[in-house]
DNA sequence: GTCTATAACCGGATAGAC
DNA sequence: GTCTATCCGGTTATAGAC
């Protein structure tokens, strides 16, 4: 059952992450994390220092390295990527990322407008976001910057969602889902995003067109 | 500039609702909602017995008109509504919401995996759920339930995602994007959504496809 | 209904022995 | 590097005067 004993500051980092995820940072003591652990509480000043400074270890730790696995796919798609691709590249690496635990902390670390989006986006996701914005506007020229924004936000967001949502999401439906199978969500999820960066332009709002059709 | 006097319950409810969408539930103190709201610490015990119940007061105040509000426009659009106005009745009066400090507020109520979600999406958000799942199947007949199941949720992360990072998404883009017009972020998600909606069905799964291409 | 004062507790962080 | 013990500020909640 237990592997080769983890180095306390591995330990550590695997407490926080379980514990970030599930709970959220605020609501996560340190106290939390050490006894989870089985450390002493000390040894988290120790070897970070500060609780923001472990956040942001935690986060970072997962992030770069499937940020990287995004960029990999986007390349590995050759050079005018079709939306489908573009939206896999996007989203498979973080949807069906394997590591236990990780999918509901990075939807707490992209669901939190203050705390870090600014920090750590501006950091470590502006790179990859302006990567797959020109990705999009090759594979969709119709695009102008403003829309692409939004499309791109848009599906960020249903990402988010999946992520954040993921443990509770059998209990709002009915429907035999549990658990999870995630390469089928992000098929899914896929087909779904790739129409919509697709879709025809706006022009005019839908509410003046719905009265114009009665 | 200030208006008709407000009563203590309603002063602390408006503060409470400004500081928790711009900062979170856990890391709102009582005492940073009473400054705010300029009432004595104790009002809040005497008003709302504990922190917990205020949350929920705070929440449901807003939420449950907003649902009406979906429902209404759902109802509205007659019989059969197209995937558009099913998409705008129910993004739009959630976005669009004209009361200073709801959206954020909202935004973080539907990005909480479980502090709420369960507590409150099962109370109050499943029959709306249930309504707009059936408008959909009307509309989009081909859908399986599963298909159905995952579409609204992208849908619903696509909304969640812009309540939530409303106030920093400008910070996100050199565009001119300050201050956010809402009812053109209302079209551009319709138009997005609806595409979605209407989406083919998954066949294979695309990395499949790639490799047949190829 | 509204206030002051305080109880009772928990949080992050650190000092200092080992 | 790891532990115990502790400091100290901030938290919710309540008792009791007005």
């Amino acid at each position: 059952m237990t592997a080769a004993p983890l180095g306390t500051k591995t330990r550590i980092l695997d407490a926080a992450e379980k514990l970030f995820g599930k709970n959220g940072f605020e609501e996560t003591s340190l106290r939390d994390i050490t006894a989870e652990a089985q450390v002493n509480l000390a040894a988290v000043n120790y070897h970070f220092q500060t609780k923001e400074s472990l956040i942001d270890a935690v986060i970072l730790r997962r992030l770069e390295p499937l940020n990287r696995k995004r960029m990999e796919m986007l390349d590995a798609a050759g050079e005018t990527p079709s939306v489908e691709q573009i939206a896999e590249a996007f989203l498979a690496p973080l949807i069906e990322v394997d590591i236990p635990n990780v999918a509901p902390l990075v939807g707490r670390v992209f669901s939190n407008p203050a705390q870090f989006a600014v920090r750590v986006f501006l950091k470590e996701l502006a790179p990859v976001v302006r990567r797959f914005d020109q990705a999009i506007a090759a594979a969709v020229p119709a695009l102008t910057p403003e829309e692409r924004f939004w499309r791109l936000h848009f599906m960020a967001g249903a990402m988010t969602h999946m992520l954040a949502m993921w443990d509770v999401l059998p209990m709002m439906t009915s429907l035999p889902i549990h658990p999870v199978d995630r390469g089928a969500v992000v098929r899914q999820m896929v087909q779904f995003v790739a129409a919509g960066l697709r879709a025809p332009l706006v022009a005019k709002p839908p509410a003046e067109l719905d009265k114009e059709r009665t």
